[in-house]
DNA sequence: ATCCAGGCAGATG
DNA sequence: CATCTGCATGGA
């Protein structure tokens, strides 16, 4: 139940996992385990490929979007400076293929918080609220969010984001998400924006990961900064904009190959 | 002790 | 429309 993918340079795990899109997996030496939803993959790293091993290899095929092609939108990036640099740090990086409910739960969590306890966060509600599966827990369904209080995430450690996680739980699990999937990008966001603990930021992550629109450019407080000497202190919401028109369809993949630059350069290893 | 972290909601000009 | 403030929590 495995297979190998080749370092070509065109992927690394590593990259891909640490660069903020994903809050549910664990590094232990040259092995990275990934939680996607109820489904679990192994990834181990070899002298010259590396290895996938799950029970549901097709689903992680995909998940780890080995069908784009990166080396032609790199190419078609063609800033100097600061983004050729970001993506020649980052060049392994690729955009998964994310469950979109499990994002949109992630990214309520994340506002204005860090890494390392978002991650705690989701896993406390994973092994307290998801089913067990052989040797961990899947990721909460939104109907068993629904069905807990405020407390209980407070209890998680969510802080003030208890009450959103629990009022757009109970507002997303009547949703069709293949209803969402046909929207326009624009529609999803104003729809996005209307559950509470969402506004354009948090959208924005949520467009791109969890439904692979990648003409959005999330901006963050460290792509904020990076921006700032370029375009001033304008708000976050007119940088999105600004950054989405200039990169178009390009803009998800940018955005990404800066924040994991930027932010690789300012934090330290152990604050992940 | 103050600031910051993948910001948002609500109140007020 | 824009700007301002409070907010849970924990690490630096």
């Amino acid at each position: 139940m495995g297979f190998l993918v080749p370092k070509d340079g065109t992927f690394d795990v590593f990259q891909t996992l640490e660069c903020g899109q994903v809050f549910r997996y664990q590094k232990q030496g040259d092995c990275f385990t990934v939680f996607s939803h109820d489904k679990k993959c192994e990834i181990t790293e070899q002298k010259d490929s590396f290895y996938f091993h799950s029970n549901n290899e097709n689903y992680f095929k995909n998940y780890f979007d080995f069908d784009t092609n990166y080396d032609i939108i790199q190419n078609n990036v063609q800033d100097k400076g600061l983004i050729s640099s970001a993506i020649e740090f980052g060049k392994g990086i690729h955009i998964l293929n994310q469950n979109a409910s499990e994002v949109i739960i992630s990214f309520i969590i994340s506002s204005n918080n860090n890494i390392k306890r978002i991650k705690a966060i989701i896993e406390r509600m994973c092994c307290h609220l998801g089913e067990k599966k052989d040797g961990y827990f899947a990721f909460p369904t939104l109907s068993a969010i629904a069905e807990k209080d405020e407390k209980f995430f407070s209890e998680m450690g969510a802080g003030y984001r208890a009450k959103y996680i629990v009022n757009s739980a109970r507002e997303l699990k009547i949703v069709n998400f293949d209803a969402l999937k046909s929207l326009s990008t624009d529609e999803l966001r104003q729809y996005l924006t209307s559950l509470p603990g969402i506004g354009r930021k948090v959208a924005d992550c949520i467009l791109l990961f969890g439904f692979r629109r990648t003409e959005v450019f999330p901006v963050d407080t460290w792509i904020e900064k990076a921006f700032q000497d370029e375009l001033g202190s304008l708000g976050a919401d007119k940088m999105a904009k600004i950054l989405a028109k200039r990169y178009g369809e390009n803009s998800g993949y940018v955005q990404q190959w800066l924040y994991f630059y930027k932010r690789s350069l300012n934090v330290s290893r152990r604050d992940r």
